[in-house]
DNA sequence: TTTGTAATGTCAACCGCTTGACATTTGTAA
DNA sequence: TTACAAATGTCAAGCGGTTGACATTACAAA
């Protein structure tokens, strides 16, 4: 591959006014940039980014931890962060995590060790903040890991609320919260719950909240726990679930057991992942401003340095009805 | 953060000897070594992979590309990719082309210019190949997009004969194919059709297939078509799709039209994706071997030089039967 | 003509690490 | 002792670009 020097040398020029017409727009003629342009074309040339990255001490990558890129709520977050990260001109370095703590870790040394630009963790480490340093920027997207680490999240306790009250509306007399893993999601989730028991309050019912200790993010994971809850509580008409996939097993268990959904069992899920929509029953679920957060969280690392990072930044949530509580 | 020079200065060594221990082991003696070590981890040092890259004209970097990351079968790949790269010692850099040629050329020179060690493609440019020059290994997965283009993919025939004769054992008399976009699986899901129609000849019936000018990968826009074809072919009692999403879409549909799935209707999917088991019914369907694939795309890159390319590698598939074909 | 300015050129150090060539030191086997 | 090998050191160029400091050139305005 064609090195600077070697456009330079067909252009007609230095190094020197290459490396400006690169890096300080406006600085060199038109017609020397024509010219330049044409030898680059002429070599096929591409700028080393290794070399750039390195002389500028910082790189155009961009650091994203997963705790699953197999997750449908995580693998959004990988496409529209992606987006957001390409539209830039950045790169995507994907880290999955598989909630390991010491891949986590590992992974912050790598994304050091290559200068990133800034790293954007959905992974749950509470005392990573602590024992990493770091120069760069890092956004803690849908969760609140440290008072140092600025987060961007959903408006949780909302959303909560949103489902629970939408379900009341609905006439459930008897509503349930059943959590994906109260570990992972952190303080964050909890929300969710806190959300939901408010407003059962509000109207004078108990909440009722089955927890997981952990997430069990791919499929087929829950049905014993659902099993169990269940047949312990036969009067129940509703249910909040912390994610889209619980909701699908629960439902996926009640209509194999006799229990008609939205019919006897109303759920509400959570994220609003593809599959809420093409589930059967279609679910109901709290939409989760996937877009909105990743593009935030993006743009702060980009403009780090220009504009503050807010210690926490919440998005709205929405309600999406469909069938599963119809 | 430390470098090279001053991790040697504390260790009382020059660089070279840091260098050559990081460089060729067993060139260095254990005393030094451990000396090293310690200067090393009490400057908290990590080299700087963009220098080390820099200098040996190859980064530890593997590029992947594909069509779009929220796809659940991407989703598995990406996982999967991510899992092989990573134990290896090498960073996923994750490209999502959206279908558009323009894109996966850009991220082409990107990797280019950022000397990755090879790349995987699971996007379908077919003249990609011819003009971009690369020296770095490319694999396709999935599909054969270029005789110069190794391509690791699974048994397509295999897995359209092997779902074809599934509903036929299971009784079905009229069997229909739905595929969701010929363009984009390119030639290797055309042998998927090509399994089904000769299983269905073998048997002489008449093959029914319906196929769609270009993948949907997210759900709820294969609907109306499946409703056209449905109305227009009412006798169909079993049909095989060329992917999950389609097979959940048609079931979606068949039981919100009073079709009942398997009793009227028996279906079976393709890719095993993790909404398969999660679908009530939960659906048959054709496991693809997402994980062997990506090891060998991963191994391959890695140890190119020393191993030759072959030019095309088939895994076998199987049927994972559940309850839509009940 | 003088002067100012925009556009380039010249030179060279630097980013942090790698590596080849060759010299030196030290321990060990002959 | 001698000699060889292993372990390090020394030196310096190179990877490909970036950048600061200054010098030069050319053209336009005063």
């Amino acid at each position: 591959m064609a090195t600077l020097k070697e456009v330079a040398a067909l252009a007609g020029v230095t190094v020197t006014t290459v490396s400006r017409m690169l890096n300080k727009p406006g600085m060199v003629s038109p017609a020397t940039v024509q010219r330049i342009r044409q030898a680059m074309s002429d070599l096929d040339y591409r700028p080393n980014e290794l070399a750039r990255s390195l002389s500028k001490k910082t790189s155009h990558f961009i650091g994203l931890i997963v705790p699953s890129a197999r997750n449908a709520f995580f693998a959004k977050v990988i496409e529209r962060a992606e987006r957001h990260i390409t539209a830039n001109g950045f790169k995507l370095l994907l880290c999955v995590s598989n909630h390991e703590r010491k891949k986590e870790f590992d992974y912050f040394s790598m994304l050091k060790a290559h200068k990133v630009a800034g790293v954007i963790i959905a992974s749950h480490t509470q005392d990573l903040a602590e024992s990493v340093s770091f120069d760069a920027p890092i956004l803690s997207i849908d969760r609140v890991i440290s008072p140092h680490i600025s987060a961007v999240c959903s408006d949780n306790l909302n959303g909560g609320r949103m489902a629970a009250e939408h379900l009341i509306q609905k006439g459930c007399k008897r509503i349930a919260y059943l959590s994906g893993g109260v570990m992972l999601r952190g303080m964050n989730a909890s929300l969710r719950q806190q959300g939901y028991e408010q407003v059962i309050r509000e109207h004078g019912m108990q909440p009722l909240v089955q927890l997981n200790r952990e997430d069990r993010f791919i499929s087929m994971k829950y049905e014993d726990i659902i099993a169990t809850f269940l047949s312990a509580h036969p009067d129940i008409d509703g249910a909040v679930c912390s994610n889209d996939i619980l909701a699908a097993e629960l439902i996926r268990y009640a209509l194999g057991n006799g229990i008609s959904v939205p019919g006897q069992l109303k759920v509400v899920g959570y994220d609003d992942i593809d599959l809420a929509a093409l589930y059967s029953p279609s679910i109901t679920t709290i939409h989760q401003p996937v877009n909105d957060i990743c593009r935030f969280a993006v743009e702060s690392i980009i403009h780090f340095g220009s504009r503050p990072l807010p210690s926490s930044t919440v998005f709205p949530v929405r309600l999406v009805e469909r069938e599963s509580t119809g």
